[in-house]
DNA sequence: ATACGTGGTGGAACGTGTTCCAAATTATGC
DNA sequence: GCATAATTTGGAACACGTTCCACCACGTAT
């Protein structure tokens, strides 16, 4: 077995193992954002992305898995804009707002991609730790550049900014599944964010 | 169609409806508590509650529907024991995490079954908004009733008191769902809490 | 008592995630 | 180039959620 841990985008395998899993989750990003979690049907992966299904199985072990990694790397990629810029707003507050708001622009644009990978991540258990990791990281790593101001001073983490991002992060995700699962608007989203980063960074 | 909105326990149905009611959710916590999420399987569950597999989803339209209404029940149960008495304490912090820390044992007694219904509550989409709602509501009365000290005076519940019990839910629901997923261990979760409740309540 | 209608029963059938396998193809070491 | 191993393929098969249907049981109005 020579294809063990996808997770890391840069490692393993040949140039046509590398162009076989960048078809499969290009596949999966096409049918989940127009379709949702139920349209990436792994039959329908695999054929779109031209490999039998059995090799879909082997480099993504279950849906979940496959879902979570394009979720994974599209994280990675909001990460690295973000981390280009410098973050505007006058305090902490402001700035993780600003970046909050942001994404949830970008994921209202796209709301079955977002469904589907929102509902793969909450149902993710611990065989996906890997991929959720990742996911996890780019999440906490955004809300810290933020916090910090874009200031690439980023060595000056302390674990408070950590714990702080990471209940942002929390509450964020709720809010997220709220909405994707159409519990409750963008607008109340919003709302319900703003208060809670209100309420944990009171500068 | 006289079973119309099984979500709230006390109207509808002759006794011998409410009874079968009773069994199919019976049924469904004994799975859930000894198998988890993939043992609640809905033939097994009609089996075990003695009736047929139509009947069965004449009562709950959907698996994710039956678990997240199981899960409905013991929040009202668990809601109902906690307003029963007063929640030691010296301020908001303190009371909030006894009462989460109260829940948090109590669920990781059941892992199994805490897993089933998270995992549910967590996959339910808008069909499921009443069951969802029932939830919500019984987690959020659990949340001010501590930060009140279990004071009968719920009648001086602010919105900003909401606003508060609802971010402490969203960011307990990330933690249950990174604990119940296996990303975390029981101590880190508590520990998590902590941090979080101290970060949005500073008396 | 009888007929009617609502709800329950038993079981077949379908869709999709997942597993498995033999044959074909590709990569690797000599 | 060839032998051998690894990977991919195509497709069958299985499990479980869900749907559907023909038939049965029971309470109620006439």
């Amino acid at each position: 077995m020579s294809i063990a841990n996808p997770s890391t985008s840069d490692d393993l395998g040949s140039s046509a193992q590398r162009e076989r899993r960048k078809r499969i989750l290009d596949a999966t990003y096409e049918l989940a954002k127009s379709g949702g979690f139920d349209a990436v049907q792994m039959r329908a992966v695999a054929e779109h992305a031209d490999v039998a299904l059995g090799t879909l199985y082997r480099y993504f072990p279950s849906k979940i898995h496959l879902l979570v990694s394009a979720l994974g790397r599209q994280f990675d990629d909001a990460a690295k804009r973000l981390h280009e810029r410098e973050i505007p707003g006058d305090n902490q507050a402001d700035r993780v707002l600003y970046v909050l708001k942001r994404m949830a622009r970008g994921m209202q644009g796209d709301p079955k991609l977002t469904e589907a990978l929102t509902r793969a991540f909450m149902f993710a258990d611990s065989s996906v730790a890997n991929e959720i990791h990742v996911v996890g990281m780019a999440m906490t790593s955004i809300v810290t550049h933020a916090m910090h101001g874009g200031e690439p001073a980023e060595d000056a983490l302390t674990d408070e900014d950590v714990a702080i991002a990471r209940v942002i992060g929390d509450v964020w995700l709720s809010a997220l599944v709220a909405w994707v699962t159409g519990r409750s608007t963008a607008a109340e989203t919003a709302a319900h964010m703003e208060k809670a980063v209100h309420l944990i960074l009171r500068d």
